[in-house]
DNA sequence: GTCTATATATAGATAGAC
DNA sequence: GTCTATCTATATATAGAC
């Protein structure tokens, strides 16, 4: 037999894209962020990148598909994150770990973050997206420690709602990504300080 | 003269609805939330009353007068609250009042609050809907007590986003709505004791 | 990799009868 | 208040040339 790669399934596909192909990806998320999966068509991102919707299909067969090949880029990112604070053992300081780098993530992408993370069509095409979901259970057990009551899930749910919702929030918009960043870090850990 | 009644531009419209509007805004505020604005159709509203869509668009003029109607009645329960919360003084007697009527608002209606809280085509309407900032500006006054400073808003800011998005997490989806409810509120009455 | 051209379905919206 | 019928624009998607 020759060297076939094993392929793990417990890890989001690494696929290797064409340049047309990275750009399709990058006008997609830019819209997708500001008009929605729903209200973005071909159209949009074909003009956006300046070519016609043919040269789009070209690169993907579907819409569908472009909005999978957005969210595992996407999702790459919050994948490298848990590789780190996995790094730690699981407790207060994987979790802070982990904290710092999606903070960072979220302030970085402030504009895009909040409306991809509720737009239904995502939230539907992830809910049945099995790496997706392992990445969830990893992002939780650092959040909860472990912990499943009722008041730990209501605490990690809330502080992760929190973390996705305050970067587009009308209170803050006028916040430079530092002051906003620090803030961010600074109140989390305050919570988690007298919450433990 | 005759009794002419004077229009408070302060406040919501109340504008009284048919019962044929009233089953037009019901259908849509259900889809607005598992389909978002835009993924959701004048056909498939009319589908879900049992009607044509002629007969929606004699109630409606036109989609955008749909999705104004539903935030109309949607925010009108907001507007309730901040009526009741702003009977204490601005302080944390009066934060606690509103945190209470928000909390239980959203958990109420869980299945649909967050995604049409995020939805594009939503946000850009309200952005420009001059009833609505007067309401979100009540709002962070008491959610903020009155301090501008940046740790002020964030912290207001956070406690907003995670009011909102918790009720749809993953980590939660399982759990009743009075155990979400308590645990809001003790988790949430815990930061402000704390960060005050 | 991109183009022109086109097929097919559905979107928002209106006219006019009952 | 609801219907049938229809208009126009745009949606996703494909065929085939350069």
């Amino acid at each position: 037999m020759g060297a076939v790669e094993a392929v793990d399934v417990t890890r989001l596909p690494s696929v290797p894209r064409s340049a047309a192909q990275a750009r399709v990806i990058s006008a997609a998320l830019d819209l997708f962020g500001r008009h929605g999966v729903s209200g973005t068509s071909l159209q949009m991102i074909a003009d956006a990148i300046g070519v016609t919707k043919a040269a789009v299909y070209h690169q993907f067969k579907t819409k569908e598909e472009i909005v999978i090949a957005v969210l595992e880029d996407d999702l790459g990112e919050l994948e490298s994150a848990l590789d780190v604070a996995e790094t730690e053992d699981v407790g207060p300081r994987a979790r802070e770990v982990l904290l710092d780098l999606v903070i960072d993530r979220v302030v970085h992408r402030r504009r895009i973050v909040s409306a991809l993370q509720h737009d239904p069509v995502i939230v539907r095409l992830l809910a049945k997206h099995e790496p997706f979901l392992l990445l969830m259970d990893r992002l939780f057990a650092i959040l909860t420690g472990g912990d499943t009551g009722a008041a730990a899930r209501v605490r990690g749910a809330m502080i992760s709602a929190a973390i996705g919702g305050v970067v587009t929030h009308p209170l803050v918009v006028d916040l430079d990504d530092e002051t906003l960043r620090s803030e961010m870090r600074r109140f989390t850990r305050q919570i988690f300080a007298v919450t433990d």
